[in-house]
DNA sequence: TTGACAAGTGACCTTTCGTTCACTATAATT
DNA sequence: AATTATAGTGAACGAAAGGTCACTTGTCAA
């Protein structure tokens, strides 16, 4: 029970946190939305600093092993068409992945406060992806599929867009539908002016 | 001297809430860094949340006179380097006017808590530059700068980049320099992708 | 000069915050 | 069976929060 308690603590934190932020949050709801009383959490935690401090050790270990390897990378598209279903396949796991949803609100509330939120944030919003893309498209130019070009700046170019419509998405989830279907729309747009012409 | 502290209440405000929160801000510092003691507020807002929601009357009036109306439009561009430097004035009037910062700042912070910061934020990084740069956009293919294509989804794929590394700059203001870089050799590569040979 | 009123003060109020502590219940160890 | 460590309880704490109020100060119209 006890290693148990301290999981379900991280994880009703991440879901306050991203509501409401780190200072909007008090540890009486934190503990009450576990069916404890308030002391209890002092049992697994120091303060309540020592529970954002973890929260934020998880996030960053789990993005460094879920997105930060080089073994993860997805294949390489081997067609326009699977280039687009690659990319809907990630951005319907970002928006629709609750951890990673709150992941992102709590990083975007608490970016000014904590350095180390901050650098994740920018991971996160910015560099993970165009990485990621930069290795993509560098395959794709090997394939031919696109023009020769910078690939960094191709994938600064597609991530940033999609990027900007999944905060969208965090912020006013009712626009969900519309916004993937934009992103779809920029990514089919996206291949056919980058995409060479067979 | 009345109206004047009213002001000086509601710029320190937005000072305190974009670098902490409005729930990291309380009415003595609010107070404080204005040399008063915190009841004198009181003289002049009913309760905190008065503040916080005159500061927000305020940002959104300041936004629809200063972007929100057609008038305030840019001069559509005659050439390639004449739009380039067109958004690099914008961009730097955005990255150093300290109240559009801090607007930015704490439209971030409060997205997810207050309904109209989420429209306002909504407005400030996304649609709002989208729908001016529609506007640039369709006047440069009249003028055969750019391809004719669908001006909205241009200004969609130009303007997001751009408020990521914007966005970049108001979490981490060491990368500004970089980040003003990077925006403007996204706009040659922008230009030179969308641009007609003559 | 005086009266009136807005602006600012400082003590005080209530509530809520994070945290502590003596305690009980439980389950594993010796 | 006795002991011991662990998880959870509930009352209490001091600090800090937002807010009130009687009061003083300063300004300006009458």
């Amino acid at each position: 029970m006890a290693k148990d308690t301290k999981e379900k603590i991280l994880t009703a934190a991440l879901d306050l946190f991203s509501q409401k932020g780190y200072e909007g949050t008090n540890m009486r709801e934190l503990s009450a939305s576990l069916g404890l009383v308030k002391s209890g959490i002092y049992k697994h935690f120091e303060s309540k600093e020592a529970v954002w401090n973890e929260l934020l050790d998880r996030m960053i270990a789990y993005y460094g092993e879920r997105f930060g390897s080089a073994e993860r990378l997805p294949p390489v598209p081997d067609s326009p068409e699977d280039f687009v279903s690659m990319t809907m396949r990630m951005v319907n796991l970002t928006i629709r992945d609750g951890q990673i949803v709150k992941t992102r609100k709590v990083l975007t509330l608490e970016q000014y406060r904590d350095e180390r939120a901050r650098e994740l944030a920018t991971k996160h919003f910015l560099t993970g992806l165009t990485e990621m893309f930069t290795r993509i498209f560098s395959g794709m130019m090997e394939k031919k599929l696109i023009r020769r070009d910078d690939p960094e700046m191709l994938a600064f170019a597609y991530t940033a867009p999609i990027s900007a419509l999944i905060h969208l998405c965090d912020r006013e989830p009712e626009k969900t539908e519309d916004a993937i279907g934009r992103i779809e729309a920029f990514s089919r747009h996206f291949i056919a002016v980058y995409g060479v012409k067979q």
